[in-house]
DNA sequence: CTGAAAACTGGAACACGTTCTAGACTTGGG
DNA sequence: CCCAAGTCTAGAACGTGTTCCAGTTTTCAG
């Protein structure tokens, strides 16, 4: 009736029953992944088909989707195994918790600054099929991960006397998440140049925190603002409005 | 079989070349439009099929992609007759112009609390084929005409001693701009209930102000967080799982 | 009025995501 | 060792968006 529940991600991880059979199974959906990940870098803006997929990884069409749910299951899986974002904050520097919550953002949008059309090909076909089911843009796991750790930063800048918002720190969190997926949405859809994507973002979490702060945070904020507005002039050119009307 | 002949009747309102030909050709444009927005009110959350939108409006497939270029532009071209944003703006009331600029986010985000679906539906199908050819989220006109009217609001909250941004106007209205993207790019997805949108993005809209105002605006932008913040509560249950970017 | 250009029509075709079925294989328990 | 359950495979099938073609109708110009 029901195909069986795709299996969790990182599934791989539980140590309970070696069986043959489940590493078998592990083993095909690295090889999936490895696959996805290799033709996105190929094809670099076309969008990986699942057949060729299927036979990339040496693996049947109907396998792919007895792993994955769904196309957007195995793209998903993809961009939460290719970030480490955990373990590189952990070893970040900064000369206070308000700078450092700057430098974590910058961390985040490293990556696609790094690899610009790889993700842009992950998240485009992330949107393109963002309304099937009722998932949102990442798992919930992640998400729950991610935010604690956003709302752990944000909580250590107010302790230590840089914030002070006159809203609930998760708002706060939710809006400096908003602000950064639209501002990674223009990116995606072309409507923001990649050298512009991380300074864009930046300053508009610096205007946002700027309005939390207190006033012995008001100058570190203000300054973030200046060095994004500085490396936004740097790219100067025009952001190209996507031409059309043929 | 013959399919009924075209009426051309009471069609000179085009003022250049009245033609016959051209009278038709919009005339089948309009019947599209008012097929494709049929179509997604009937059916809710099913995204309309060309084939059944070219029969409904009792026309070819062929012509439909004749006429528009592509599904999207359907969709993109349904989503902004649908609005008359700045005619409504026009005839807003608020004590000055910083609580206007509040006014109209109300406004420009009431569309969508008034019916969810339908705008729910469009922004889906238009995020689905976002990334086949270049174009962004809208027209290039309509880009620009909406980036002058908040343009326009910025300016006068500006020359009336509100706002003192550390950017330009231009890099705040962008700021402004990608967080309602983001906002809604959580509506869509379905991590934020409609009740939430509006307020949502309402905060993001206070808090990146409030950076910017000076002594005089700040009560205003934080009169303005604290009623979204109450919206909010007052709502209150969260009903799914957030979504998160980075 | 006549011919040519323009626009529409029906229908086939392609590539895609996704689902389903029937058969073949592996694995693990008895 | 053997069998039942689980899994994979090949392939067809459906509904998409989009393109293309041949044939027909409609309009406009001379």
């Amino acid at each position: 009736m029901s195909r069986p529940a795709p299996i969790a991600a990182h599934a791989a991880l539980s140590p309970s029953p070696p069986g043959r059979r489940e590493a078998a199974k592990a083993d095909r959906r690295a090889r999936i992944l490895k696959a996805a990940r290799d033709l996105i870098r190929e094809t670099g803006e076309t969008d990986l088909p699942m057949r060729r997929l299927a036979e990339r990884a040496g693996v049947s069409l109907a396998t792919t989707y007895n792993l994955f749910g769904s196309k957007r299951a195995v793209v998903l899986a993809v961009l939460e195994d290719e970030r480490d974002f955990a373990r590189r904050l952990a070893r970040l520097e900064a000369p206070d918790s308000l700078s450092r919550l700057f430098a974590a953002h910058d961390l985040a949008f490293s990556y696609y600054a790094a690899d610009p059309d790889f993700y842009r090909a992950l998240w485009r076909t992330l949107l393109s099929s963002s309304g099937a089911d009722e998932t949102g843009l990442a798992s919930p796991e992640r998400i729950r991960e991610t935010r604690a750790i956003w709302l752990g930063l944000l909580e250590r800048a107010e302790a230590d006397g840089w914030l002070a918002p006159p809203v609930s720190r998760a708002a706060l969190e939710r809006t400096l998440a908003q602000l950064s997926a639209g501002t990674l949405l223009f990116w995606v859809t072309g409507a923001l140049a990649t050298e512009r994507l991380a300074p864009s973002a930046g300053l508009g979490w610096a205007l946002v925190l700027l309005g939390c702060a207190t006033p012995a945070g008001a100058p570190i904020a203000r300054a973030a603002a200046a060095r994004y507005r500085a490396a936004l002039r740097a790219v100067a050119a025009p952001p190209d409005p996507p031409a059309e009307l043929p």
